[in-house]
DNA sequence: TATTGTTATACTCTATAACTATA
DNA sequence: TATAGTTATAGAGTATAACAATA
C-alpha cells in the first residue's frame, strides 16, 4: 500500500500516457486505425476466436468490438465463420491478406519504437511492460461484478498473491476457459 | 536498445493501458469528465499558466485545451484573466471553488487506486511512475520538429544521456522557458 | 429465460483549418 | 508577418439500450 503522494503520481502519469498512445497510432496507416489495428494484433497473436473472446482481450464492450471487427472484415482481413457448435457466435480468423497487413503495422510500430527508444536498455522495456501488465491486471480483477469501491478500503476478496513476471501474461488467457 | 520481441509485448501493453485509464476515469462525477479533471489537477500542482503552456502539460493541440478549459470555466471552478504583458493571452488559475471540485476529484482517485493497487509495493507503484514519466519523455523528444521517423534507424540527434528518476520529473518544466 | 452478437444513439476526446485579436 | 487563442467541422473510440437469433 502506497501514500497518497505516489498514487498522484501515477494518476498524472497515467493521464499523460495518451499522448503516446496518439505518438505511436500516427505511424498506422490511414485506413487501419489503432481499433483495427488491435483486432489484427491479437488475432494474431492468440489465433481465431469468437467475438466474446476478442472483446475481453481489448477490453471494451462487446458493441465496440463488433464495430471494430466489422471495419476489418469489410477489408478482406478476417473471416466471420459461423461456429458449428453455437450458432449464435461467429470465429474469427486472419486471412492471408490480413496476417500481410498485420506484419505491415506490426513493421511500422516496431521502426517508431526503435526510434523512440533507442536509448532505454532491454530491462527497462521489460520492466514496463511487465509493470503495465500487471496494472491491467489489478483493475480488471475489480471490475467485472460490482466496481463499487469502499470508502477507503481495501479490496475485501482474497487477495491474489503477488505475480511473479511470468504470472502477468496469463491474466489475458486464463479469464476465459469457456 | 531492445529485441523486437519486448517492443511487440510493449506495443501490446501500451494498447491494453486504455481500459485502465477508463476505469479510472469511472469514478469521477459526469459534471467533470477526464478533460476536465486534468485541467485542474494541472492547475493544481503548477499553479496559474497561459492556454499554450497548459496546452503542452496536457499533450493535446491548443484547440482541445480551448474546449476543456472552457467547460472548466462555464463551470466557475478557473478564472482566465487577461495577460497584462499580452493581451492575446490569458492566465488561468484556479478558483476557491475549483480547488474545492480538485480536492474531491483528487479523493476520489486515491480512493479508486488504493482500492485497485492495495497489493502495490511503495517500489513498484514509484517504479511504474518513473517508467512512464520517461516513455513520456523518450516521445516528446522526437515530436515537435519533424515527427519523420526515417527507416529502420535511431534518432540522429545527441542522446540525451539516461535520466535519473528525479531527472524525468523536469521535462515537463523545461520544454517551456517563455 | 439467458446469451451472442448487431445496430442506433449519444458522448468524450482529438486534430485540422479558418478566423479574430494582438505583437 | 507571426503568435495566442477560439470556433467549426470531422473522425475515432467508447458505452448504453434496444433488438434479433439461438441456446
Amino acid at each position: 500500500m502506497a501514500a497518497q503522494r505516489q498514487y498522484e503520481e501515477l494518476a498524472r502519469q497515467l493521464s499523460a500516457i495518451g499522448a503516446v498512445k496518439r505518438g505511436l497510432g500516427r505511424v498506422l496507416p490511414p485506413e487501419c486505425p489503432a481499433g483495427s489495428a488491435a483486432v489484427l494484433t491479437l488475432l494474431n497473436r492468440h489465433g481465431e476466436m469468437r467475438m466474446s473472446r476478442l472483446a475481453e482481450l481489448l477490453a471494451v464492450d462487446m458493441s465496440v468490438t463488433s464495430r471494430h471487427v466489422a471495419h476489418v472484415a469489410e477489408r478482406g482481413w478476417i473471416h466471420r465463420d459461423p461456429d458449428p457448435a453455437d450458432k449464435r457466435s461467429r470465429i474469427l480468423r486472419l486471412t492471408p491478406a490480413g496476417e500481410a497487413k498485420f506484419e505491415e503495422l506490426s513493421d511500422l510500430s516496431m521502426q517508431a519504437l526503435a526510434h523512440y527508444l533507442h536509448d532505454w536498455s532491454d530491462d527497462e522495456v521489460d520492466q514496463l511492460s511487465t509493470l503495465l501488465a500487471r496494472l491491467r491486471d489489478s483493475f480488471g480483477d475489480c471490475r467485472a461484478a460490482s466496481a463499487r469501491i469502499p470508502q477507503s478500503s481495501q479490496c475485501s476478496q482474497p487477495s491474489q498473491s503477488p505475480l511473479s513476471p511470468h504470472d502477468v501474461q496469463t491474466s489475458e488467457t486464463t479469464r476465459t476457459p469457456a
